[in-house]
DNA sequence: CGAATACTTGGCGAGTTGGCTAAATAGCCA
DNA sequence: TGGCTATTTAGCCAACTCGCCAAGTATTCG
């Protein structure tokens, strides 16, 4: 039965909600959101957010090159130091939101 | 050096980024995306959503259970049907600004 | 009751993630 | 040049994800 719906569509699942995903996908983890939170702030070096994690810096050197790809902050070298912002502010909006369905959760289901 | 910045803080990477990563990595799946976008319209049983998403019930099913962990869905069983429907609308803020990041992401880098 | 439908759960296998350590790379300065 | 600091890359491994199929549960109906 699937099959006949499925036909009606070029994909069964867009490749928008692919697209999507990813972006979700990258802020997925505590330690990228809380990065995301930091560089919502001002922009900060890689040792700068290794202190504030509280990782090996080839970890969180991992996490900032997964949020790039994601097109969610940018980089810029300046001397030895590799600085990282946020592209997107609107990113921040997230978090409103995510609470907010957090909240409700907690409240009413058991 | 990491240590002395962590040991100011309860914890590195506070619990409140571990609890809104969580909504998002339920979010962050393109079929649950596409699930999350049907039911915003109206809601709909488990069979429609698998006749839509087009793989199997039991996959569109443990989709479901997992959006309803993450506080996202909630479910109804009326009869031998179980209906989901959003918990919060709110959630649909989310593709507009995913698609800011990925629009502007895919215009500037490279 | 037994059969059919709608759904959930269990288990398996291929692939991905996220942490670490070690090694490579890049820029600065003596 | 060599040495130091900042960062990235590579390689490893345990844990998790997501798809499928098969089996179990629940509700309706004859």
């Amino acid at each position: 039965m699937a099959k006949y719906i499925a036909s009606f569509m070029s994909q069964t699942v867009p490749t928008r909600f692919k697209v999507q995903a990813a972006v979700l996908k990258a802020l997925a983890h505590p330690t990228r959101l809380f990065i995301v939170d930091e560089l919502s702030k001002r922009e900060r070096c890689v040792c700068e957010l290794t202190e504030m994690v509280g990782s090996e810096m080839s970890t969180v050197s991992k996490h900032l090159t997964l949020l790039k790809h994601a097109g969610i902050v940018e980089d810029d070298k300046r001397g030895v130091q590799v600085f990282y912002r946020l592209r997107t502010p609107c990113v921040m909006n997230f978090f409103h939101c995510v609470t907010a369905v957090r909240k409700d959760a907690t409240e009413e289901q058991a």
